[in-house]
RNA sequence: GGCCCUGUAGCUCAGUUGGAUAGAGCAACAGCCUUCUAAGCUGUGGGUCAGGCGUUCGAGUCGCCUCAGGGUCACCA
């Protein structure tokens, strides 16, 4: 409560009902830090904003607002400037009053109830159990990961869940080479031909199955052999991308299997409600949805003429489902080539009776991996798209996650190797770690800091600006929930890094002769490198105590 | 052709839900280690925010048009 963003918005609206007799319910009120210190510590333009409600002009709603503003003791000066902008300049002391809720919440600081425990869906990565996870899926993956802890930490009940789409033609493409290596394996007659997926790690499961059940599998029943290999299949390749996901720190409450849905009979149950809904029809030897009602270019298929269905079918089904879960908001990360899909998927939500504006589709645009000014498409030494593992343990994984989650995801990306190597100065994840590491040798020499109201002594302009700085981390990480926008928090990152690099070397913390003006100076120190910590922990990065 | 994304310094990109004189890093140049980690700091130069019109007190940000690049348009998953 002592955040002095909060602080501001209250006073500004307890002066608007003295002075206008106006109370604001919509949120017009925004508080602003300007960037030229001289307008400043923080300004508002609400004065502009209300003008027309007010029926009044900018500049009077200013100067009638500054005058109630200048009965706070909170301020050295409020002024008013130009068309209307609101300036505040408050007193030194009074802003060292946020570190006090910084040490005390410690982990916590940052965190807050703003989602109000909604219970919020997040689907990410959802790759086929097909093969090795590459790089197009590492950048939704970091941010998947990285948007759930910043949702949970802003008061959501956050589910992460994986789809498993273990019922496509894919699959039985991999139980088929699979079934076609094991014969091999056995030096019985097998079809190369079958052999879909060519790679090592088929004959290796189909080793694992020699090696377990021998020869049993030749004569078995058809159905059942078909199930086990399947099975098999899918199970060792959720292994393998489980593996590689923990390696890259990143992980789920729930994997949701294509097939579950099948036998639990929700697909079928969704062909009824389509039905019901009356926006399917029949032609050409297959059933439509008419999805063009709901701003689709073209109707699409729900059942092919050969009476099996299409993957929208159990796909609608799945979102149906996760509605019926008791999940109220739903966000999805899709691949830019899955953009098409979206206006279906709304339709069938629609159609079921569900509001589509609960889903909200955030699309993860192309990677391009880059080596200096080279575009690298495939993995050396395997000749295959390059895997998640293979980054980690080239890159490391803080860089691989840093540099996926620094920029915004609608922007396209270039990843380039040659910088995320490069443990120096270029890389900005080493310039962020060492500030922290830098912060923490501090406090290994001396952490006798006291928790306090006010620290009179934290007089100089940096050490203002960085509680500044701290102090906006909980309103930052609520807009990064409302926008989806992770990228800012890389960016605070380096910001408090910077700041603080820039203070190091400007001003000692431990003064020998004034054991005062250390213990505020730490408790300085003891706040960034909490948040910066706090911070790190929510990108999924080691906040590394040594470098 | 329809839809989605992008266009900001030589290069890679930020840009606080429309705010005050558009910012970082790299690259270039000039400085700073007897002092808590120099993977750091300080300073200099560098711009028609692709282009045009509009919306208003105010536009890199919103709307429309043009140009350029990328993606995508299955009875595949």
């Amino acid at each position: 409560m002592s955040d002095i963003n909060d602080k501001l918005i209250i006073i500004i609206k307890d002066a608007l009902v003295k002075a206008f007799n106006y109370e604001d319910k919509s949120n017009m009120i925004m508080i602003e830090t300007p960037s030229d210190i001289s307008h400043g510590d923080y300004s508002t333009n609400c004065a502009m904003r209300l003008a027309k409600i007010l029926h009044n002009a900018p500049i009077n709603i200013a100067d009638r607002l500054t005058d109630e503003f200048k009965k706070n003791d909170l301020f050295t000066k409020v002024e008013v400037v130009k068309p209307g902008f609101i300036n505040f300049f408050i007193k030194k002391d009074s802003m060292t009053n946020s570190l006090k809720d910084i040490l005390n919440e410690k982990d916590k600081y940052g965190s807050s109830d703003f989602g109000k425990q909604e219970k919020v869906m997040v689907e990410y990565v959802s790759a086929n159990p097909t093969g090795d996870l590459h790089l197009g899926h590492a950048r939704g993956a970091a941010y998947g990961d990285a948007l759930t802890r910043i949702l949970k930490f802003t008061g959501y009940d956050v589910l992460r869940e994986y789809y498993v789409n273990d019922a496509g033609h894919q699959i039985d493409v991999l139980a088929n080479s699979l079934f076609e290596r094991y014969k091999q394996i056995l030096n019985l007659p097998f079809e190369e031909a079958n052999i879909g997926y060519q790679g090592k790690d088929v004959i290796n499961l189909a080793q694992g199955i020699v090696d377990k059940d021998g020869n049993k599998w030749v004569n078995a029943d058809i159905e059942e052999r078909e199930e086990y290999f399947k099975n098999v299949g899918i199970n060792l390749e959720l292994d393998k991308i489980k593996k590689d996901l923990a390696l890259y720190r990143v992980s789920f409450d729930n994997f949701t299997s294509e097939r579950s849905l099948y036998k639990r009979g929700l697909v079928s149950n969704t062909i009824e409600c389509l039905k019901k809904a009356g926006y399917t029809y029949t032609q050409d030897g297959a059933l439509w949805l008419r999805t063009t009602d709901f701003k689709d270019d073209k109707d699409r298929v729900l059942i092919k003429s050969d009476g099996s269905y299409t993957y929208l079918v159990p796909d609608i089904a799945y979102h149906k489902d996760k509605f019926d879960r008791g999940y109220t908001h739903l966000i999805n990360l899709f691949g830019a080539d899955h953009h098409g899909y979206i206006a279906r998927l709304k339709a069938g939500i629609k159609i079921l009776g569900y509001n589509p504006d609960n889903l909200e589709v955030e699309i993860v645009q192309m990677v391009r991996i880059m080596e200096g000014d080279k575009e690298v498409k495939m993995s050396k030494r395997t000749g295959n798209a390059i895997t998640i593992r293979e980054l980690c343990e080239d890159v490391g994984v803080d860089a691989a996650r840093y540099f996926f989650l620094c920029k915004p995801l609608d922007s396209h990306f270039d990843f380039d190797l040659e910088l995320a190597r490069k443990q120096s100065s270029e890389n900005p994840i080493y310039y962020i770690q060492y500030a922290y590491a830098r912060m923490m040798s501090i406090l290994k020499k001396d952490d006798s800091y006291e928790i306090k109201d006010y620290y009179p002594l934290l007089t100089k302009d940096k050490e203002i600006e960085l509680i500044k700085v701290l102090s906006e981390f909980k309103n930052e990480l609520i807009n990064i929930s409302k926008n989806k926008d992770v990228n800012s928090l890389t960016n605070y990152c380096y910001k408090l890094s910077s700041l603080f690099h820039s203070y190091y070397t400007e001003e000692k913390v431990l003064v020998e002769d004034n054991i005062a003006l250390s213990k505020e100076r730490l408790a300085l120190i003891k706040a960034c490198s909490i948040t910066l910590k706090n911070a790190l922990n929510l990108l999924g990065i080691e906040a590394k105590e040594k470098m």
